[in-house]
DNA sequence: TCAATCACG
DNA sequence: ACGTACGTGATTGAG
């Protein structure tokens, strides 16, 4: 049997409103919006379902003039106008409705009674369904049948009322309610009934007669007084029946599955509550969660391989002794689903459970999942879905560790760095991978379908998901470091570091640690006194913008600029990377596909996407990445791939036209903001004019530029603007991006990659203007790392397609790096080509460089 | 743990 | 009157 819940909604809010507003004085929260009637609503509500379970409810509302009574105008004139503080405070409480799953109705010129009593007619006419209907207001009494019961709510509890009760307690049938009201009235709906008559008498009368038709048929049975009083308000009788009558036939088009209880949405909740100031509320969701965590199916820990049987889709977390996952051990694997909460320990996980490769599987960090197992000889296959990327595109806080992001959704799971502190892994650590397995299972659809909703799918299954397999290939594949050419290196620069170190202490006359920013300051600006020292903070700014301006005040600086250099290249270089290496001779790095904002990936422990290039000292640190046997190193970058995307997306056509010419495009802009040919462009030019480029790329200010180019700020604004007037398809892109950023709250890339942008709401001037750069360069820079992931899942089909050995190995923002057979040279070099510069079609040519060499050095 | 610095695109 | 370019990660010294 199916029950329905049928709520006035009307009554609840009115009786929470009266019940906590004393003299004006009620809840309202810090901004002042009134909150007492939601309160004592929300709090009915949560009663509601937790003591009855319901699976149909719905909540049903006044809406406009009552159709059943308007021929009768003084019916409504007794009651007094609703206090705008409830009114505000209704829409409220149908959004609380909508979010907890619950549906309402509200239709044209129906009261809630009228909703309710179709409803309650339908529950009536079925044979499967029975209603309970929820209020204080006894009108209501009348929709009692052997269906339908009554939860009639008094001031502290409730009296449930079925057709039993009610006779027990009136003596007559419930329908006969309206007959009551016609003959004792009722003030607070304003039915007259008949003047003189109250409840007693009527119910004596309805014992006899039954109804008040039946009593004025009988009239002259009727003696006296009692007699004159009913035959001098006759007309009034039957009016106050007819008004106290429940209209039952509104027109809802509604079936039962429409008022089926739907899951809660608890972000939205959390919300509205939180805004509500509803903390005890938001706690008592939080402790639910925790609950039905904590009421978990027994987990099974696998001792068995052959105890394993799961026979549908499942969610799986791995858990890891340590954060790089390349070097770490596996504790076990967590598995989830309707009929299964697994725990399976390492040792079983390593005799290839058949599970692993069958069954659909959810994730959250797919390539840690895939690329931890490799490294364990564990095959995985069949991951369909991965929570972690879809957050990320939704632009969740993702902190790594899915407890955060579980916590989020109300799922209280112990944090990692917690789990390694606690002595006792080993008891907790099944609970702990069942839990997040469980978090992922069923959040899943949720996260499905917000993809959906934002219109990121496409991302999501065309680009984000299948890279992750793309990743995973190339970091375990890793690249080769030659340890000894590290070592020479590091001695040498050892030397060079030590003898800098003398000459400097030497001609500042006292040793101190050159590396300290704050001595070094000290030294220079006070025991020097040199010129031009920056305060910050901490004393003074040594950055090499200060050392290079005051370096021709004293010859220590250039040593000292020398020793940065070196210093750097030795920690981070030489024995930073010579740490990384591992016993297979390789670094592999981890890319982590869902940090940046804006979509690019970055590379950590170590980070291969920072390896020196600008300065030769620097540069020879790439001699030490080598190829595999009978193979070179391949390079491949796009070239101006920013500027081509800021050509397309703007479409200006001066931009577009310049690069179908094949023009080099910082010279173009030289020629074109100094107002001289191309071939009358000098270097000093060029240069100024790359700044003005990239400064447009970063969304430009005219102070920022100046600061780059070491000008002052108005020549700067002169450069944009003649900049600007040269592109005015650029000029008029930038005031669509931000105006569009300023009314959406986000912006997007060509691939539909958003970022939401809060800084733009900021009271702050100088946030807001941080925000507007964002505006500007996310788009571009997004649009980039869009197009080269995607040329990078194409590389990666065609070497499979072709069983290429060689290998895609890094991925430096705009350029890829290939382990390249000799004898697959030619095949490389042409997929390359062809994938990576026709991944997209743009309103103009991209172009990639492509060179080889037997090391990282040379392949440029 | 944070700020400063510097490596890259 | 304000004070900056966009996006990252690793190392160091100092609190």
């Amino acid at each position: 049997m199916n029950k329905v819940i049928l709520i006035d909604g009307n009554n609840l809010l009115f009786r929470s409103y009266y019940a906590t507003a004393y003299n004006g004085n009620f809840m309202k929260n810090s901004k002042n919006f009134p909150t007492n009637a939601l309160f004592g609503f929300v709090n009915m509500m949560n009663k509601i379902i937790s003591e009855e379970q319901p699976i149909y409810v719905v909540v049903a509302f006044d809406k406009g003039k009552t159709f059943r009574h308007e021929k009768y105008d003084w019916y409504k004139q007794g009651r007094i106008e609703t206090p705008t503080e409830l009114k505000q405070q209704f829409p409220v409480a149908k959004q609380i409705l909508t979010n907890m799953g619950i549906k309402y109705l509200e239709i044209d010129n129906y009261e809630a009674d009228d909703i309710i009593g179709t409803i309650a007619k339908m529950v009536d006419e079925n044979d499967n369904f029975i209603g309970t209907i929820v209020s204080s207001d006894k009108d209501l009494l009348q929709l009692i049948s052997s269906d339908v019961d009554v939860k009639l709510l008094k001031q502290k509890d409730y009296i449930r009322m079925n057709e039993n009760t009610f006779f027990e307690t009136y003596g007559i049938k419930p329908i006969r309610m309206i007959d009551l009201k016609a003959l004792e009235g009722d003030p607070s709906d304003n039915i007259p009934g008949v003047k003189g008559v109250g409840e007693k008498t009527a119910l004596t009368l309805l014992k006899e007669y039954d109804t008040i038709e039946n009593i004025y048929d009988n009239i002259d049975n009727i003696k006296g007084k009692l007699k004159e009083k009913l035959v001098n308000d006759k007309d009034m009788a039957f009016t106050s029946k007819e008004i106290a009558t429940i209209y039952k036939e509104v027109p809802l088009n509604i079936t039962f599955d429409d008022i089926k209880l739907q899951k809660e949405n608890s972000d939205e909740l959390f919300k509205i509550y939180d805004e509500l100031e509803f903390y005890s509320f938001i706690k008592k969701m939080k402790d639910t969660k925790k609950e039905e965590l904590n009421s978990n199916k027994e987990i099974i820990i696998v001792r068995d391989i052959n105890e394993i049987e799961i026979n549908d889709s499942c969610a799986i977390y791995l858990e890891l002794d340590g954060e790089n996952y390349h070097t770490a051990n596996i504790y076990g694997m967590g598995v989830y689903n309707d009929n299964v909460s697994y725990y399976i320990p390492y040792e079983i996980l390593k005799q290839n459970p058949k599970f692993l490769t069958d069954n659909i599987k959810y994730t959250y960090d797919l390539k840690k999942v895939i690329t931890s197992l490799r490294w364990h000889q564990i095959e995985i296959k069949n991951v369909t879905f991965d929570t972690m990327i879809a957050a990320y595109l939704l632009n969740y806080n993702i902190k790594d560790d899915i407890s955060y992001l579980a916590s989020i959704k109300g799922y209280d799971i112990e944090f990692y760095d917690n789990i390694k502190k606690n002595k006792n892994i080993k008891e907790d650590i099944a609970k702990i991978c069942v839990d997040k397995a469980r978090f992922i299972y069923e959040t899943k659809s949720e996260f499905y379908d917000a993809l959906v909703k934002e219109e990121v799918l496409s991302l999501y299954n065309d680009i984000e998901f299948p890279l992750a397999f793309v990743l995973s290939d190339m970091e375990y594949t890793g690249i080769h470091v030659d340890k000894d050419v590290l070592e020479k290196m590091g001695e040498q620069i050892k030397t060079s570091i030590d003898n800098l170190e003398n000459q400097i202490y030497e001609m500042c006359g006292l040793e101190f640690n050159i590396s300290s920013p704050k001595q070094l300051g000290e030294v220079l600006f006070e025991k020097l006194g040199l010129k031009g020292g920056k305060k910050i903070k901490s004393g003074y700014s040594t950055n090499v913008n200060v050392l290079t301006k005051i370096k021709d005040q004293h010859p220590v600086i250039d040593l000292i600029l020398e020793y940065r250099t070196l210093t750097k290249i030795y920690s981070t270089y030489i024995e930073g990377l010579k740490h990384s290496i591992l016993d297979d001779g390789k670094i592999h790095t981890i890319y982590t596909q869902t940090l940046t904002r804006t979509g690019r990936l970055s590379s950590i422990e170590p980070n291969l996407q920072n390896i020196p290039i600008r300065y030769e000292e620097g540069r020879l640190i790439r001699k030490a990445f080598v190829p595999s046997e009978n193979s070179v190193l391949v390079s491949s970058d796009y070239s101006q791939i920013e500027l081509r995307i800021l050509a397309h997306m703007s479409n200006s056509h001066n931009l577009i036209e310049a690069f179908n010419q094949g023009l080099d495009i910082h010279t173009k802009t030289a020629s074109d903001i100094f107002g001289v040919p191309m071939s009358e462009v000098t270097k000093n030019m060029r240069r100024t004019a790359k700044a003005v480029n990239f400064g447009i790329i970063y969304g430009i200010s005219s102070f920022g530029l100046s600061e780059n180019l070491d000008i002052n700020p108005k020549e700067a604004s002169e450069f944009i603007n003649k900049y600007l007037d040269t592109f005015p398809g650029v000029k008029e892109y930038m005031n669509n991006v931000k105006a569009f950023a300023y009314d959406n709250g986000y912006v997007k890339t060509l691939f539909n990659r958003k970022r939401v942008i809060d800084e733009l709401n900021n009271t702050n001037y100088m946030i807001r203007q941080q925000g507007e750069r964002i505006a500007l360069n996310t788009p571009i820079q997004g649009t980039s790392a869009d197009i080269i992931k995607k040329a990078m899942i194409n590389v990666f089909n065609e070497f499979n397609k072709n069983e290429l050995k060689s290998k895609m190995i890094l991925q430096v923002h705009d350029e890829l790096i290939i382990d390249c057979r000799l004898d697959e040279k030619g095949l490389v070099y042409k997929i390359i080509k062809e994938q990576m510069e026709n991944v997209c079609d743009l309103n103009v040519p991209l172009e990639v460089e492509i060179d080889s060499g037997i090391n990282w050095y040379d392949a440029k």
